[in-house]
DNA sequence: GTCATTAACTTGACACGGCAAGTAATAAGG
DNA sequence: CCTTATTACTTGCCGTGTCAAGTTAATGAC
């Protein structure tokens, strides 16, 4: 994204094709977030946990099944990845132990992704820490009214990409 | 991030080691949001002139320069990338005719990276889009509070992870 | 002046994710 | 039933990014 360096935009402008001022401002610091958020989060459970922020968000979803277990198709969607993506995945988290792949008794083509008592354990024991440091890095610099904010705005540009729904309901 | 999907968390809550329900709806639009935005945006670049989003950075950066060139450290710095990153992409957009590599004249060790007519072009083209596609997506479905508290909001969490100055200034 | 250190990249080997093609099992039509 | 279509994955190939090592040039110490 350009943003002009220069004196730019009169304040009051509102040319439908260019950002005035305070909205460039903003999408400035929104820009910043996007870049270094997931970066800083990912350096977290690196460095406590030895693992991705998508691989833990596969084993986080497999650990809030009742029976620790998703097909392959559904466990992509709620960790927000392809079907490619989880399944090389998968397999390094197979090969590691954290999972095992079950044959799906009431269909063949299916998959069943199976979290094991040591995968439990990866996903519990560094869980504390990932909340901490979200926690740290904006909750705890935000007003109550920010975070409320924060869920406004954030729901609106994902109503706006259409991509509010992503996880569906079962 | 675990986000219990049960009752959960008494609305009074602040226990300091979890998220109470409205950090938790927070966190969840946020988390969408960094997961979308940044594809989205990717997307329309790539529909629109082929190029990520991080390649037009670096020809944004250039062409921002009175004389369209820049060390490549300094490019690096400036488009938010390592340096390998930057020496190959700077390999395909001289492959593509966009940049030349120049020799720095004053420093023997150090490569100017030069943005051509073509690569001018390049990102003077798609920029209209690209704005309008940025608008649409946030600042159309926000209040002009809204904006201003993203801004807010962005600056302190940029703040707490040490990464707002991270454009230096010359 | 010479040698060690530092700086500014570049490059090779590897990890990761995407796309398209392949495989196997189920569902749908006639 | 038997054929065709669809679904649910998996895999080969490729592009892209990272880390560590290599290269060349400038700087500092003596």
């Amino acid at each position: 994204m350009i943003v002009r360096r220069d004196a730019g935009t009169p304040a009051g402008s509102d040319e439908p094709g260019w950002l005035d001022q305070e909205e460039a401002h903003a999408w400035v610091a929104l820009a910043g977030v996007l870049v270094a958020l997931p970066a800083a989060l990912d350096a977290q459970l690196q460095r406590d946990a030895g693992i991705s922020h998508f691989e833990y968000q596969v084993l986080a979803m497999l650990s809030m099944e009742p029976d620790r277990t998703l097909r392959m198709t559904r466990l992509a969607a709620l960790a927000s990845g392809s079907l490619t993506r989880l399944s090389r995945v998968v397999d390094r988290l197979d090969k590691r132990g954290w999972v095992c792949r079950q044959p799906d008794p009431t269909d063949g083509r299916s998959t069943l992704a199976v979290l094991t008592d040591a995968g439990w354990e990866k996903v519990v024991d560094p869980a504390p820490g990932h909340v901490a440091e979200v926690r740290r890095l904006i909750f705890d610099q935000l007003t109550r009214g920010q975070v409320r904010q924060l869920h406004d705005i954030g729901k609106r540009v994902l109503r706006a990409m259409g991509t509010e729904g992503l996880v569906p309901p079962t």
